[in-house]
DNA sequence: TATGGATCCATA
DNA sequence: TATGGATCCATA
C-alpha cells in the first residue's frame, strides 16, 4: 500500500521536529507498506469492482505489522481521566508518554469520530501526538460503500484546526492501491488479516 | 414525545438571551412535544422490545411539524463559503440570520459528524445558532442498535467547548418516550413519517 | 451491557 | 456521483 499525502493536522509544539516523531512516523509509514494483496504479492492489487472489496483485513495486516515488528500495543483503553471514551487502535509509548493511531476502515462518520477521540486525547494531554490513516477517495471508490476518506473528511478540518489545544500533533496518512488488476481477487468480508501481511 | 433534558453546549454572545432564541426553542419543543406513537395517541407510547423499533418514521414526524406549523425550511443545503459539507435537517431564517437543527437518528458515529456539521456552521459564521436532538439512552434501547445518544456523546462535550467561536450558540435537547406499553405496535422501518404526527 | 465497526440503502 | 442515513455485527 502506499502513501499518497501525508499532512500535519494539528502541531503546537515541538513534538514534529522530536526524534520520537521520525522514528513513530518511519514505523508507521513501514507497516502502510507491509500491506500487499493478493497474498506473496510485493504491492497492494486491487480488483477495481466498485465498492467490491472489504475493508476489514487490509487494517488488521497493518495492526499486526505495527504489534509485531514495531512493539504497538493494540486496542489501547485509554484513560482520559473523567468520562472516557472507549478505545484507540493503537498506542505506542515514547518517553513516558502515548502516541496514538486511529486506522479508519469504519464508515465516513466513524472518522468524524475517531479524530474527536484523539484530538480530545491530546486536549487532556493523554497523548503527546496521534495519527489518523485512511484512503484517499481514488480507493474509496473500490472499498465498501461509504467507508471513510480523506477528501470527505477535508471540508471539516477548520474545526479541528480551531480546537485550543495546549501541545500536541495531529496527523494524517492518506492511503491507497498500488496498482488494479481486474484478474485478482477482490477483498473478501471476513477475511483474516494475516493472509495480507 | 418528552425532553428530558436540555443543555447549552456552547454559548459565546447574546444569543441565548434573545427573542430570537425564545421563538426557536419554543418551536423545537412544540414540534417534539407533537410526536405520537400509536397514531391517535395524545402522548409517544413505545413497545419496549429491545432494539425492536425503527427510527426513521420519528424523525419524519418531527421535521413535518417544523416545517408545517413553523415555516422550517427542510434538508437546506448550506453554503460554508469554501468546501461545503452538506446538508443539515432543518433550518430558519431569523433576522437575516440562519437557525441550524440536526436531528440525530443515524448511528452514534453520524452524531459527532452532526455536531461536527453544526460547529463548523457556527465558526463560519453562517449560523448564528443551532440544535441537536437525539434520544436519551433510556430509549436508546428500544430503538435501532447504536443510535446516536446523549449519554454515548457526552463525553466529547470538551471538544466542542474548546472551539474557538466567536459567537453562536448550539443547544442540545435530549428526547425520551412519554410511556411504555408492550401492547403497541413497534415502530417499523419504512413507515411513513406522517403517520406519527 | 458497552463500544467500535462494517455494510448497504435512499435520494438529490 | 455525492452525501446523510439506517441497520445489524463483533467482541470485551
Amino acid at each position: 500500500m502506499k502513501i499518497v499525502k501525508e499532512i500535519s493536522l494539528i502541531s503546537v509544539g515541538n513534538f514534529e521536529e522530536s526524534r520520537d516523531w521520525s522514528i513513530i512516523r518511519s514505523e508507521i509509514r513501514r507497516a502502510i507498506a507491509l500491506i500487499v494483496h493478493p497474498r506473496g504479492e510485493s504491492s497492494f492489487i486491487i480488483n477495481p469492482t466498485r465498492h467490491g472489496n472489504g475493508v476489514k483485513p487490509i487494517k488488521e495486516a497493518c495492526m499486526i505489522a505495527l504489534r509485531d515488528q514495531f512493539g504497538w500495543r493494540l486496542e489501547t483503553r485509554v484513560n482520559y481521566a473523567t468520562k472516557s471514551p472507549g478505545k484507540v487502535d493503537a498506542t505506542k509509548v515514547i518517553d513516558d508518554y502515548l502516541f496514538a493511531l486511529e486506522w479508519e476502515t469504519g464508515n465516513i462518520s466513524s472518522s468524524h469520530r475517531a479524530v474527536n477521540k484523539l484530538v480530545l486525547g491530546l486536549l487532556r494531554g493523554v497523548f503527546l501526538g496521534a495519527a489518523l490513516v485512511l484512503p484517499s477517495r481514488k480507493l474509496y471508490a473500490y472499498l465498501t460503500d461509504r467507508i471513510g476518506n480523506y477528501e470527505e473528511l477535508e471540508p471539516y478540518f477548520d474545526i479541528w484546526k480551531a480546537v485550543k489545544i495546549e501541545e500536541g500533533f495531529l496527523g494524517i496518512f492518506v492511503i491507497e492501491h498500488d496498482q488494479i488488476d481486474q484478474n485478482v481477487p477482490t477483498i473478501t468480508k471476513g477475511t483474516d488479516g494475516r493472509a495480507l501481511v
